[in-house]
DNA sequence: ATATTCATCTTACCTCTGTCAACATGAGCG
DNA sequence: CGCTCATGTTGACAGAGGTAAGATGAATAT
């Protein structure tokens, strides 16, 4: 029970005989995800922390279960950065929604490896009950917007669960189309990718029908 | 300048020395995603064709290109299921736009390997222009769908391209989110994904905001 | 008809990756 | 003080993509 080198940032080398590896370990591999230089292999991580190729096996059973704590973080991440930005968008909860969705889909831009793996398939299920979790987790602050708007009656009333499920799968789809079809709009263009947001956005709240 | 079996269904087994052995490639690669018991591997294509593993390097420079190959044929694939779709939809734009959704969904559904192909990151830009095209090919009659719907005056006016590229997104995410997230919905059950687009359809006729 | 050419295919081999097995090390407890 | 067991290391193996050099035979020229 002995904590050292929580953070695991970069301060001493190798803490006394093993460290605190499995979360060292994470970390190189978000890092090779960010970097993005190589793709993510097991013996590049192990290398990045200093240890041998093998060593990871002591902390997982297999690369999976390394993807699946590397995915539980990212999670983590997006759910802060999808909270942090619903929060600062103030009490409407258009605003808001227009907030934590252009949120979401810069994280994804801004870390396209990482949002691949965190909704990539997972081979085995095993691991994949705790990532489920961290998704669902992460995509709460969508379903409160919506259940707050509709109390509100800035939403007209209706199916919360629906709506939220709508929205996650309009941002997502454009999230993924954004780091994968650059077709129209490449990654560095925030601007042209937030205006293309806004607009469905709008589309979004007006609906297509004619009024 | 000789061709024979053409379509390369299952004809004869080996035309004669050599047969067209790009496609034959393409159809086994196809084949191996969709019973998706292995991962694809350019081996594995080979072996299910009858050349040894190296004999496809003959017509693809390395396996990139072989998977580009089989994502174009998978838009093609994909652009006959949605077109197919609209057209039996009837003349009401918003009837179109609900069938090729659900055609759209349900073919990521019915072929998740392809379909994740077809929308992975292309780890060279080499091949992808084609791949781009085809899919931009495939997004297509979905403009189309706008467009006719907003001369008609079924959707209201507005931007064409940004009423289609959400609602290309729309589907998009949630064709991604129902093969990799099965949290709530697995593929199985048809109608409780077609139950949830049906809804996320009508909430993007009618939008969100209070009529 | 025969010889030649050249795309196509095979065999052999290389590197990289995940994974397993056997051995090493040292922290903490009896 | 010595054991034990988690944690690491070394070494090996199989399967993958990829390259190089040689074989094979269909098409073409003579």
């Amino acid at each position: 029970m002995s904590f050292m080198d929580e953070t695991g940032e970069k301060g001493d080398e190798k803490p006394y005989h093993h460290g605190n590896l499995r979360e060292a370990l994470v970390d190189a591999a978000l890092g090779i995800l960010e970097r993005e230089e190589a793709p993510l292999t097991l013996r590049a991580a192990a290398k990045a922390v200093g240890v041998s190729h093998t060593a990871p096996y002591n902390h997982f059973p297999d690369k999976e279960a390394l993807l699946a704590a590397v995915a539980i973080r990212g999670f983590g991440k997006l759910e802060d950065k999808v909270e942090t930005a619903r929060t600062a968008a103030g009490a409407d909860p258009a605003a808001q929604l227009a907030a934590t969705g252009e949120a979401y889909i810069f994280f994804a831009v801004d870390h396209p490896a990482l949002f691949r793996l965190m909704f990539g398939p997972r081979k085995q299920d095993g691991h994949s009950e705790e990532v489920r979790a961290a998704g669902l987790s992460a995509f709460e602050p969508l379903v409160r917007v919506m259940r707050e708007g509709m109390e509100a009656g800035t939403f007209h009333e209706g199916d919360v669960q629906a709506a939220a499920v709508t929205a996650w799968s309009l941002v997502h789809g454009m999230a993924q189309l954004a780091i994968d079809r650059t077709d129209t709009l490449t990654p560095e263009d925030r601007e042209g990718i937030a205006a293309r947001f806004r607009a469905s956005h709008a589309i979004m709240m007006q609906g297509l029908a004619p009024r």
